[in-house]
RNA sequence: GGGCGAUUAGCUCAGUUGGUAGAGCAACUCUUUUACACAGAGAAGGUCACAGGUUCGAGUCCUGUAUCGCCCACCA
């Protein structure tokens, strides 16, 4: 026997040589996987930031992804994993300006363009190694020979392919929408940027000729000239739609139109309420419904226009008040009270989102189409249908209906970026012509400065990743994939826009099976932030107590969809469990001899309801697995292997091992190791690493045939035992 | 405000066609017997949030209440 089970098992000294011997192997690519492997099994890896390092979060997904895949790979599957990076435009490109801004003194404004876009492709260049070395110390089985990475040439031109495609097909237009604009970042940002600020501020109830309107931002107020209730109100009964009421105002006398609009809160404040559709998203909107001309008040730093006034070029945050003082002068302020309401600030600079309307691109999802099938459709129906139809299919059945409630009530992408850092728009401007491709017209055509929002090539990530818009063998072979994996945060973001791009130009699903699983949260159910510090780094942790232990400790008792818990203890717990297979490997190894697995033996009823509950433990996990319920199947084994294996066949064989009968002696071992080699298979996609030192001293030093020869990894699930 | 969940042992959670309540940690007792003390044996611990209903039978299905959580939209 191997000196090294004399010692209990040391994953530091292993597992970076395991990890090498499988990728060695090719293995991991399925077209080198031996036999005939007549279906396919398909997952694409969710890109992590390519800047970024490994969380909790990524590391529970790579293992749930990772013992699906060698489990549907050992079952004989040509299986297939992609891996790959994502640029995390918004992101990155703060992270290199922060640190620019800090190190120079410079903006990105002082560097230009093409600097700045250097700047961040060496971060890049220094920084993707780490998540990609992480991902290989979790143990991953992808397929790094189709690594991508979401701006690399070949994605990058299949990004500009989709949008060139989907604006011929009409369906990306440009028009003016309110954006939330940052004017301390100069740039849009999205609503998920946005961080809610509870703030103590004023209403002020100001007279508007005959009424009375509350409003907490009387600085936006110079232009408003339509004044908004509901039809039913009767304190207003006596105003009809359109009429025109003359009234003194801050800057002089106005002429106000009435508009009867049942949108109104007859509850709120007076019940009457005027409108600055350019600075205000649901007046945005009502101007739209009704036509309304719309004026910009503040500029893109955060000053008062000429529209002011005598305020005109002050900041809105010193010209509060003095308005104020203005309107009291004028005997038009009727009340102030205290009011506590949210403030939209931007995540990353900390500054007061203002509402602008900008120029922008969008993707029409009610416009319709022609389908690769040639019927018509739209972008909405079709994102409905696919799952109403079953199509695409939810393992936790309530994100159906979230899904559903959400795309029912899609409304057009703004897609347009203002950042430097993507896949920049591939449209031309020369005065008032406009043309949609990739390189330049000729002199004098200036390129679209926008970039595509991260989620538009995002939403391409399972066919681009395999060579569209290239008819390729893997794209024949591989798409859709069998199954997304990815938390159920992005279900908006991602899952619903894959559906949609996949659709559209592919006419496929992207993948057949959405799994979402939960978010960790520490011990106490926090969640894991960096204020908190209660962030546990899983390379660290493995470090301590080997990778076999965090998968498994990640994965028990995580069901789909739900929130899970991890901490120290647990994974702790779970390094008990890989010693625990270790030792049973070395009482197994000192019992057992190389002509007990080579010759038949008559089972005594004992060996004989052994290998039934063995069996009937195979058909368990077995069972789990095919419905992804990796955490049940884990629970199955962990259990069958610690408490039945171990507790009880093993113990009870010591009696027989130390008696007299040679014959139950040889067909007890046999049983034992049959029982070793089964559980190992099963163990071997959430523990890879003890599992397949343990087989290769097996085969090797021990001198034992294995009937699958070569790795475990890709040795034959396992069936029943007859 | 709209939508979706959760409530089961001290803690974290399973419980898949309704059929005598389960696991892992933690705590308790005993045991150092060459696979493993990173262990074994044993005992303890629950009105399954609450109130109704359907049923021979409900943790499971239906209705309501309470508390907690998440997502979306945010009220001038």
């Amino acid at each position: 026997m191997d000196q090294k089970f004399l010692k209990p098992y040391s994953p530091d000294e292993t597992e970076a040589a395991i990890y090498k011997r499988w990728e060695n192997s090719g293995y991991f690519n399925p077209d080198n996987l031996p036999g005939d492997r007549p279906d396919t099994f398909s997952i694409v890896l969710p890109p992590p930031n390519v800047t970024g390092t490994l969380h909790m979060g990524s590391a529970l997904m790579l293992a749930i992804e990772d013992i699906i895949v060698r489990y549907k790979r050992m079952q004989g599957f040509k299986t297939l994993w992609i891996p790959g990076t994502d640029s995390a435009a918004i992101a990155t490109q703060a992270r290199v300006e922060k640190d620019i801004q800090k190190a120079e003194g410079k903006s990105r404004h002082d560097l230009g363009r093409p600097e700045l876009l250097k700047r961040i492709d060496a971060f890049i260049e220094t920084t993707k190694n780490t998540i990609i070395d992480q991902m290989r110390a979790m143990g991953a089985s992808l397929d790094w020979s189709r690594y991508a990475y979401t701006m690399d040439d070949k994605r990058y031109g299949a990004v500009m392919h989709a949008f060139i495609k989907m604006y011929e097909a009409g369906l990306i237009y440009r028009g003016h929408r309110i954006v939330n604009w940052d004017p301390k970042g100069q740039t849009t940002i999205s609503d998920d940027e946005i961080v809610y600020e509870e703030r103590k501020d004023k209403l002020y109830y100001l007279k508007y000729g005959p009424f009375i309107i509350g409003t907490s931002r009387p600085e936006t107020k110079f232009g408003d000239k339509y004044v908004v209730m509901h039809p039913d109100d009767k304190r207003y009964a006596q105003y009809a739609d359109r009429q025109q009421i003359e009234l003194e105002w801050i800057n002089g006398p106005i002429t106000a139109i009435v508009i009867k609009d049942p949108g109104v809160d007859m509850e709120f404040g007076t019940g009457v309420m005027t409108i600055t559709p350019w600075h205000d998203m649901a007046d945005f909107e009502l101007a739209e419904k009704y036509d309304l001309p719309k004026e910009q008040v503040i500029d893109w730093y955060g000053k008062l226009l000429p529209i002011a006034g005598e305020f005109a070029g002050m900041k809105i945050t010193d010209a509060r008040e003095k308005i104020i003082e203005k309107l009291a002068s004028k005997g038009l302020v009727e009340k102030i009270e205290d009011y506590t309401h949210n403030v939209a600030t931007a995540e990353r600079t900390g500054g007061m989102i203002e509402p602008q309307i900008k120029l922008q691109w969008f993707i029409n999802v009610t416009k319709e189409y022609t389908a690769k099938d040639g019927t018509k459709t739209t972008l909405r129906d079709m994102m409905t249908q696919t799952v109403e139809n079953g199509d695409v299919t939810f393992l936790v059945e309530r994100f159906e209906k979230q899904y559903l409630h959400w795309a029912k009530n899609l409304r057009d992408w703004c897609i347009s970026r203002q950042i430097w850092f993507g896949h920049r728009i591939p449209v031309w401007y020369r005065g008032n012509d406009m043309k949609v491709q990739v390189d330049s017209p000729g002199d004098g055509w200036e390129q679209d400065s926008d970039v595509l929002d991260t989620w538009f090539s995002a939403g391409l990530w399972t066919f681009t990743t395999l060579g569209w818009p290239d008819e390729t063998e893997d794209l024949k072979k591989y798409h859709p994939t069998a199954l997304i994996e990815s938390g159920y945060d992005i279900l908006p973001f991602w899952i619903a826009r894959m559906i949609m791009m996949s659709g559209f130009h592919l006419g496929t699903v992207p993948f057949k099976t959405i799994y979402f699983h939960g978010l960790v949260r520490d011990g106490q159910g926090r969640k894991i932030s960096k204020s908190l510090g209660n962030n546990i780094d899983p390379v660290d942790m493995a470090k301590k107590y080997g990778m076999d232990a965090v998968r498994i400790a990640l994965i028990m008792g995580m069901a789909p969809g739900t929130d899970s818990k991890i901490d120290e203890n647990k994974i702790r717990g779970y390094k008990n469990f890989a010693n625990k297979i270790w030792n049973i490997a070395r009482f197994v190894l000192e019992n057992v001899e190389k002509t007990d697995i080579e010759e038949p033996h008559t089972l005594s009823k004992e060996d004989a309801d052994d290998i039934t509950e063995l069996n009937r433990t195979v058909r368990e996990v077995t069972r789990h697995l095919d419905e992804y319920r990796i955490d049940l199947a884990a629970d199955a084994v962990y259990h069958y292997v610690w408490h039945t294996f171990a507790d009880q066949v093993l113990e009870r064989s010591k009696t027989v091992m130390n008696g007299t009968d040679v014959v139950a002696q040889r067909a007890t071992a046999w049983k034992l190791y049959t029982i070793l080699i089964t559980s190992l298979k099963m163990l071997h996609p959430y523990m890879p690493f003890v599992t397949e030192e343990i087989w290769s001293s097996l085969s090797a030093q021990a001198g034992l045939p294995m009937k699958d020869g070569g790795m475990l990894m890709i040795a034959r699930w396992p069936a029943v035992v007859e």
